[in-house]
DNA sequence: CAAGCGTGGAA
DNA sequence: TTTCCAAGCTT
């Protein structure tokens, strides 16, 4: 392994030992941190931005200290601790992994890559962070900001991902490191805090003196960014049904969207020119009423346009029994909020309330 | 390999 | 307002 010449690695370690965000899942330089932790922030942290992580990571160490006690947990309680932050696979991943590191790795996370890469969840970034970062392995985790250090560094204006291999190598040419796990966080930071993807602040960064795109003056047209895709709108009606034993939900299949999470019942998401208004699709017969105005949401691809409709039922027990309906059940309003339900059905219990004196008062 | 998969904050 | 996009993985 050697390290290509001119690379500033100790401007960088300095930079980051002044400069280093104090993060639940850090250890102190230099030292390692529990392998349990690396992972469980590093899958949070895959396409999720640092402050939306902090809480959830607290909640979740707190609730499963070890990986022994996740991998005991029911995967609902899983799920709804990760409520609300999205990409619900990792949730699912992580638990499969749990019982896999402690059915297969006496309940340690590996060292190698073979076994790491073995484990649900776990790609090759995670891979390499948890080697670096865990471990202390001479490896460079490439995610999507050290890929844009690497390209910049080295002013690679081929446009991503048919270059994606050549970053990997030239990612690992920062090596070797005394402390490879600084090296990744700080390759991190300074993606996060000052090679930023718009109007990076080269005049403070430590990389400046190697750094290609700097000398060509081609920081802000190196990464060359991808063409976009268009986004689509659906449709959906959504059915908020209170019995004396509480509303209406069910769970999802495991798989696709919101996979495993709470849901209100609904008609298919459908494109404007499919949906038609109305309770047509609703899980019961009941009288049901449409509350005003619409829920709307994001989501990666597609944006969502809801109208509610309520109603109340007196067949509270029977539902369990029905087939069709086997994973549907009533849960009390204070219960909610402890049900894995996703963002998008939070503003549906939200709209729901909101419209509580109308409903009251309807009988 | 491109598409699917959530959410919220910044510009 | 709209667009971009953030410590990616799976199929």
């Amino acid at each position: 392994m050697t390290q290509e010449k001119g690379f500033p690695v100790d401007q960088l370690l300095s930079w980051y030992d002044c400069e280093r965000r104090v993060l639940p899942w850090r250890a102190m330089p230099g030292e390692q941190p529990d392998p349990y932790h690396v992972w469980v922030s590093e899958v949070m942290l895959q396409q999720t931005v640092v402050k939306t992580v902090i809480p959830y990571f607290l909640t979740f160490i707190r609730q499963w200290p070890r990986v022994v006690d996740l991998s005991e947990a029911p995967i609902r309680d899983v799920l709804a601790s990760w409520a609300g932050l999205g990409y619900y696979a990792r949730a699912r991943n992580m638990h499969a992994c749990a019982l896999s590191v402690c059915d297969q790795f006496g309940a340690l996370f590996p060292e190698s890559s073979s076994a790491l890469l073995s484990l649900p969840g776990i790609g090759l970034y995670t891979m390499a962070a948890i080697r670096a970062i865990a471990y202390g392995h001479q490896i460079v985790p490439v995610d999507s900001n050290i890929e844009r250090i690497t390209v910049r560094y080295h002013a690679i204006e081929t446009p991503l991902p048919s270059v994606k291999q050549e970053v990997h190598e030239l990612a690992q040419g920062f090596l070797p490191c005394s402390r490879p796990g600084d090296l990744a966080q700080a390759l991190m930071d300074l993606g996060a805090m000052v090679c930023t993807p718009r109007n990076p602040s080269c005049a403070s960064c430590p990389l400046q003196s190697g750094c290609a795109a700097w000398s060509r003056s081609l920081t802000t047209t190196i990464p060359h960014k991808k063409a976009k895709k268009r986004r689509s709108v659906l449709y959906a009606s959504v059915f908020w049904l209170e019995s004396s034993k509480g509303v209406l939900v069910r769970s999802r299949p495991n798989k696709g969207l919101l996979g495993g999470m709470t849901e209100f019942p609904s008609g298919a998401w459908v494109e404007k020119t499919l949906f038609r208004s109305g309770e047509q699709d609703a899980p019961v017969r009941a009288e049901w009423s449409r509350l005003p105005g619409h829920v709307y949401h994001k989501f990666t691809h597609f944006d969502l346009i809801i109208e509610v409709w309520r109603a109340k039922t007196d067949i509270d027990v029977k539902f369990s029994e029905k087939s069709s309906k086997a994973c549907s059940r009533f849960v009390c309003k204070e219960a909610l909020e402890f049900e894995a339900l996703p963002s998008v059905m939070r503003k549906i219990v939200a709209h729901a309330f909101s419209c509580e004196p109308n409903f009251l008062s309807g009988g």
